[in-house]
DNA sequence: TTTTATATACTCTATTAGAGCATAAGTCAA
DNA sequence: TTGACTTATGCTCTAATAGAGTATATAAAA
């Protein structure tokens, strides 16, 4: 962990840029394959793909990261796009600046003394069969960085067995009793627990809960304090990768719901199921499958092309349907209406 | 405007820092003063409140502006704080980030050769009556620099008198026939125009609309052009605050709707029409006052105090009311829903 | 032919949005 | 004191939508 130099800065050095401020852009690379939600993941931060400004030997896995270079880049996405077609085979269609991080003391490793490393994290969307991967680069799922956010199969067993056993701990070790309560409404609020339903937006704010609770690696790790009990649900990520890429949840899955951004991770030809489950892999739970049908067709988002599909199983062959792109330039905001369904 | 120097980087210059990064923290102050939505401004960038890194002799309405200074802040957010606290008597109880913005060619003046400053935008709400103000330091109108967005009175006669005609001359003034599709489209989606309805949330898009067709003054100062025809509707700004505030604007009358930050911006007690007239003030219409009550009485977010309130106006004394601060720990989201009323 | 699996059409109900009407409780002027 | 005026507040009505279910169609496989 960094700790900082400090800074002779006064009234008379007001440009604050001595420190040595570096502009890093981290893209979570999104797609869908075969109904999993999966993001474009680089292993060992030294590795080629990983430009990072400070290297470092450190093992795990990463963010593709690449430098914002003021001198090349009229503007810091158009930055993004150049290093991610540099770096990467990956031509994304839909690109959105997420949120700037700061902090000191999460980015173990990636500060020093002589940069501070500010990121600025980045949504990419694509859809992409054909992109071979190794060891180093490979996409990753979702779902194993944060099990407790799929809930497609039902509540998932990890909250009851691991998580609710944590945060109860975590309350109990409350010092005052309204710290106590503080911290049970929290954990209610974003576990769903006390009937309170489940967001599944809240994918930020319930990492960040873990890291305070100290139940993720990441906070053992950047505080380095050692826990007597070990409970570290989903695997890590290095820096402070895997809270971007809570953001990045986070944000797809509000955006999808009044934003045409689900065609982005389809092929150009889907079926409505396959539009379906492609929802679902992003928002985390079933939706029924009659009123999806219903709310996509009606909403003039897609038009049905003259031909059948089948192959996919048994059963009556499903129409193929295609994005009407038009519909950008007709409605004020669609996107796709989800009412749940656990059946 | 800056010309870029053109960098040494390559491979063994990763760092790419040697452009010499600014960090600057651009502040959207808002409060609500007699149901007219203000901003916090600063006029002439070279005054004390901006310690812009770069100073300009520049005169202008400006935006607030800090520098970041990581040797003493953990998060860009406590930097951003810090420096309000110190550089005005403002205490904002909410701080959101809005974006980062690192355009070159929109800093007219605020960048050069050594420095390329990157501005991250806040959003910072208060409830503030009796701040001492001059003509260097005042609360700015948000209409006056937007006067197309405030429609509380019906459509602004702007838009039909001045917009409408401007965009119809960039519309014909393009070179092919699908830019000419495209960029109507775009104006009608924008502007609401062709039976579309107005979407008050795209305050940034008619903003970015009217730069492009160099209808604000910013596009004809940033590309140094010099036009035949003179349409430069609201208030203009230094460097790219204009945008900045469109994008405060815009990320605000959303926010509303689901979590419930109008009460940053009214008086720990309120009556009701008070609240409805904040809103209306940010969201930019007017609200049907039965339904207004109902929803906002039925959605748990204020409590009845047992005393009345006269005072302002004849008529029937309206019952005062103060926010429940616990529903934060009760529902999944709240906000206030709004049923327009043009009556 | 029957079974199985998926696609697709249609129905029903509770809730909510959106708009309007009616009444209550004050002020103000004649 | 009375009536006009103003604002607050309670209540009703209707159309649209969400959410859930039932029924039928079209294919492959047994």
């Amino acid at each position: 962990m960094t700790t900082a130099s400090s800074s002779k800065n006064d009234k008379t050095n007001r440009a604050s840029g001595e420190a040595g401020i570096i502009i890093g852009l981290s893209a979570v690379i999104v797609a869908v394959q075969d109904n999993e939600p999966k993001v474009f993941i680089v292993r060992g931060a030294e590795h080629a793909l990983s430009v990072g400004v400070v290297p470092t030997n450190e093992e795990g896995d990463a963010l593709p990261f690449g430098p914002f270079d003021p001198a090349r880049h009229d503007t810091i996405e158009m930055g993004l796009r150049a290093w991610v077609k540099e770096q990467t085979p990956l031509v994304p269609g839909y690109v959105e600046q997420l949120y700037t991080f700061g902090n000191r003391g999460r980015y173990a490793g990636q500060s020093d003394e002589f940069h501070r490393v500010v990121s600025v994290g980045y949504l990419a969307l694509t859809y992409q069969e054909g992109v071979k991967t190794d060891d180093k680069v490979f996409w990753g799922d979702w779902y194993s960085y944060f099990p407790w956010e799929d809930w497609r199969l039902g509540k998932p067993k990890i909250i009851s067995d691991v998580i609710e056993l944590g945060l109860k701990r975590w309350v109990a070790a409350a010092e005052t009793k309204e710290e106590k309560t503080y911290r049970r409404t929290r954990a209610d609020l974003c576990f769903g627990l006390d009937n309170i339903p489940w967001d599944e937006e809240k994918v930020l704010d319930r990492y960040e809960l873990l890291y305070e609770a100290r139940l993720v690696y990441e906070a053992i790790r950047d505080k380095g304090i050692k826990v007597d009990y070990v409970l570290v649900p989903g695997r890590s990520m290095l820096y402070d990768h895997r809270r971007i890429l809570a953001t990045a949840m986070g944000r797809l899955r509000g955006k999808l719901k009044y934003r045409p951004v689900v065609f982005e991770l389809v092929p150009p030809e889907f079926t409505l199921l396959q539009l379906q489950k492609t929802v679902e892999a992003i928002v985390g739970h079933a939706l029924h499958k009659q009123n999806f049908r219903r709310l996509v067709e009606g909403s003039g988002m897609v038009e049905e092309i003259p031909g059948k599909k089948s192959a996919e199983a048994g059963g009556r062959p499903a129409a193929l349907f295609r994005f009407r792109k038009s519909v950008v330039y007709e409605r004020p905001a669609p996107g796709v209406k989800l009412s749940p369904s656990f059946s």
